[in-house]
DNA sequence: CATCACGTGA
């Protein structure tokens, strides 16, 4: 039998395939150890080494040579082993590192609750925090930032609608200083559920309100169109970076009132010294996209290409649809042929571009040739897809594709797509497939599925269809959709059911919905 | 032991 190396052996070990790579790190922490005790003391520091410098698989290395000897760690070294596993992204060892724990305290607890956050695996570590509430532990400012992070993080994590709300008074309870970054946590929450009145409840409570917060409190305002008030918490943000200036600037790219504020933005961020990053440059391209403002654009571009990210991914598929939305797709096919790395996000933009042109056989050229190199197309690419395929008529392709999604690629059709199939199907004229279809979706159908299969009553003249998707769709949410009503009253009228037009005209006049009459004002001027 | 916070495209 071969003999155990010792734990000195270990540390050497490791230690040199380790300086072998990277001989600028210190060696302060390679001494050898007489004594057990002292063992310990040099191994836990060994691993605190490859924790501070980053260099985590150095300390799993650590890890795989104790476990020959035998060692068996006390709890410092146990933590350390955990949160290397969890800096490597193995939460399996680290889980099992945390079972074996002799006492588990709130940190360990904390530092699991993390590491899954870390790796996108929301539902699992707010089982962590279940566990440590069972266990009679009091979540402190650490776990209740997390677990506002978790309810952000988009997925199917099971937590109550708010969140925000129960952390926020646990926050209170606990008495923290509000400068403390879970503050901050808090904006983020409340802005990321669009409760920025909230948010801005505890922006103000904020003494010294850093660019971060300030950051979420503007992107917050700038998603519900409240320029204004993004305007302010901008102004009043004293140590300015990049950040926020890219924040500012993809606010007033979205819409073409203010498109032209972003490139202001854009200038003055440079004459403040602040150079343009990726997303700098995706933002202001997309607010070129908005003003259809291919000269700017091309400006843009150039300023692009002499900067380091000439090659980023991210602009090249920004470019394209700048191109693309300015109807110019052949400089976005010159684009999308020059870069040197393409992902889903360039074809998919490349495809789309082709669909919304009107040139939908160049987009299904493309996004079968996508699928022959090593690409998979996602739910966006597909929606690019079928809208292409519903543009020119191909009711069976379009068939196909929406078939293959699930089968070929796992991928379960959201409500979009079901509204784009109706929309497909309702075109050509095919009105029972496209009510086959709504009956027999998964889901009960949203009010896009309702709206497309209504105007393709509209477009074909099918009363009975026509009312029931109307009545549908009042029930949803017909407020935000006035071309609901406008599209059943034709249908209505052009079946020559005048009861019913006068009658949903009342209800029309009664919400609020049916707007004066236009009239045209040329001739009137004197 | 020493975790947690801002912008990201179709």
């Amino acid at each position: 039998m071969p003999k155990l190396p010792s734990i000195k052996t270990c540390l050497l070990l490791s230690t040199r395939s380790y300086y072998t790579r990277h001989r600028h790190v210190s060696q302060n922490h390679v001494f050898p150890p007489n004594e057990s005790r002292q063992t310990a003391t040099s191994l836990s520091s060994a691993l605190q080494h490859h924790i501070n410098s980053d260099t985590p698989f150095y300390g799993q290395t650590i890890h795989t040579h104790i476990l020959k000897t035998g060692f068996v760690p006390n709890t410092n070294i146990s933590i350390k082993l955990l949160i290397l596993h969890l800096k490597c992204g193995c939460l399996k060892y680290a889980r099992q590192m945390f079972d074996e724990l002799p006492q588990r305290t709130l940190s360990a607890y904390n530092y699991m609750v993390a590491g899954c956050l870390k790796h996108g695996l929301a539902q699992e570590s707010i089982g962590f925090v279940r566990r440590l509430v069972l266990e009679g532990e009091r979540p402190d400012g650490y776990t209740l930032s997390m677990i506002l992070k978790a309810s952000n993080s988009g997925g199917d994590v099971m937590l109550p609608r708010n969140v925000g709300g129960l952390v926020h008074a646990q926050v209170l309870k606990l008495d923290v200083d509000p400068d403390d970054v879970l503050y901050t946590a808090l904006v983020d929450s409340y802005v990321k559920s669009g409760r920025v009145g909230y948010a801005r409840r505890v922006f103000d409570m904020m003494i010294d309100k850093d660019v971060i917060c300030s950051t979420s409190m503007i992107s917050g305002y700038m998603n519900q169109g409240s320029v204004g008030d993004a305007e302010e918490v901008f102004d009043k943000t004293v140590e300015k970076d990049v950040v926020v200036f890219n924040a500012m600037i993809e606010g007033y790219s979205k819409s073409v009132e203010t498109a032209g504020k972003a490139l202001e933005v854009y200038i003055d961020m440079q004459r403040f010294g602040f150079r343009p990053n990726a997303s700098t440059f995706a933002s202001v391209v997309g607010a070129c996209s908005v003003l259809a403002g291919v000269e700017i654009g091309q400006q843009v571009q150039c300023q692009l290409m002499k900067s380091e990210f000439f090659s980023d991914v991210k602009m090249g598929s920004a470019l394209i649809d700048m191109f693309s939305k300015c109807g110019r797709v052949e400089d976005a096919r010159r684009v999308f042929d020059h870069m040197p790395m393409k992902n889903v996000f360039s074809w998919t933009s490349m495809i789309d571009g082709y669909g919304k042109n009107g040139r939908p056989k160049e987009a299904l050229e493309l996004f079968y040739r996508m699928q022959k190199s090593c690409i998979t197309p996602n739910y966006v690419t597909f929606l690019g897809a079928l809208s292409a395929c519903g543009h020119a008529g191909l009711v069976t392709e379009g068939r196909q594709i929406f078939e293959s999604m699930e089968r070929d690629y796992s991928l379960k059709p959201r409500m979009e797509h079901y509204a784009c199939m109706v929309d497909l199907y309702g075109r050509a004229g095919i009105l029972d497939q496209a009510w086959e279809l709504v009956m027999g979706m998964p889901e009960r159908p949203n009010s896009d599925v309702w709206a497309a299969l209504l105007s393709s009553c509209t477009l074909h003249g099918s009363v009975e269809m026509a009312s029931i998707a109307a009545k549908e769709l009042f029930k949803l949410n017909a407020e935000g959709r006035p071309g609901a009503y406008v599209a059943l009253s034709n249908t209505l009228a052009a079946a020559g059911d005048w009861d019913n037009v006068s009658e949903l005209r009342e209800l029309m006049k009664s919400r609020g919905i049916l707007k004066d009459t236009g009239c045209s004002w040329v001739g009137t001027e004197k």
